[in-house]
DNA sequence: TTTT
DNA sequence: TTTT
């Protein structure tokens, strides 16, 4: 099937880095998106939306991104099932990213934080093996 | 900022059509998407995912639709809070379709169904304005 | 940067399939993708959008797809410049497929064509090497 | 059928504003979409997309938008078809914009140009009539 | 609670 | 040159 998400927007804190017990490095992110101006007496809204990012891509956010910053990904939407403490069976969405790009600081932190400098990265964990593709 | 979703995926079950206080329809859907087949030992893997139709689509997806249809959705995803019965924060995902295209049912069920016919109907909500742009 | 893009639409001929001089190979498809319905009075609009395959996926797309066969591909736009027969430089846009996903025949055409079955197959070039990824 | 893309790139040159003969306003804006960085060795490879933007948006772009500028457009993929003055049939390809956000400047230039300031607007064509929605 |  |  098919299942693809693109997103555009802040993230709300700093990047959460993990290992799994395999030693494979997985971040999490939470991105605030926000929806698009419906009327003017309306508040402002926001979705706010859980990023997994796994193996070097994982790393190259937790060293290069923070809380404020502009970020676009895409990837899928993934729904996870679980019990929780009480046995009563949830669901959790997530972004599952495949690619993220580096957008813009926020005005007052642009010479700050742990990003030592380049704002316009970019990072992707596919490997196109395409030595010899003629495109 | 941006957040755009596109779906390929059958209904798990036949869409729920109910009307908002106000005489608004609105239609949910749940779609079972399978993810890429990551390799052969791992079990088929699947995210069932929500998805909300307003208005008119929404009466066109329960008029059209039923059980084990393929459709495109595209959308954008929505993350919605709310309180649990025992006063618990909990947050619900869901996709909100801006258009629905509607693909094969499967095999067996060709000719049968709710959907008088037309297998590849196409519904959108947005309405073009679009009288005299030259494109 | 990002550049995706997602097309359902039918095929105006069958692949055309061919091999690069290092063995590599590449399909051609076209595409009828119809624009939505703007207005009543206008004649139906449609982009014949051409979409390039490489490698496994170019071949498994030649061995089942034929012209009239609908499908979702997901990819990228690319631009190529090149110089025609009179020396005028030129531009040629198409979209390079990541993923095409095969949808249904025209109903007359059901159990007709190279395809010799599966209706809904599909095909990925990407190959995911997630064989431990717990996700 | 389905024609979505999403493209973030910087604008090689300022917009072109224009008006139809109906006093519509539209804009031709050219974005370069740096491609993944397949390997090493091959030069970096670029796309140079032409977009085309409609009414409000368009003037919007035109008075806040300049070459260098880093944008994210969603839109959908048009092909015209047309006879070039020698007669020949000719295609053209061009991204129609929906939305575009509006990215950062590059850095020598952040204090500069026709932007007056806001480095972060959001602009789009669409107008939700979405009122009494409850979303 | 899940579709093919 | 175009598909349903």
């Amino acid at each position: 099937m098919l299942n693809k998400i693109i997103l555009i927007g802040r993230l709300t804190r700093d990047p959460e880095l993990r290992y799994t017990t395999n030693g494979i490095a997985v971040a999490k992110l939470n991105l605030a998106v926000d929806r698009p101006h419906i009327n003017r007496e309306r508040e402002k809204e926001t979705d706010f939306i859980d990023v997994v990012v796994w193996q070097k891509l994982a790393e190259t956010c937790a060293n290069n991104l923070g809380k404020g910053r502009l970020v676009a990904v895409d990837g899928r939407l993934q729904i996870r099932s679980y019990d929780d403490n009480q046995g009563v069976r949830r669901k959790a969405a997530e972004v599952v990213a495949e690619n993220i790009r580096f957008l813009d600081w926020p005005k007052d932190r642009e010479n700050q934080g742990s990003s030592s400098s380049t704002n316009s990265g970019f990072a992707s964990e596919i490997s196109f093996n395409g030595d010899d593709i003629p495109f």
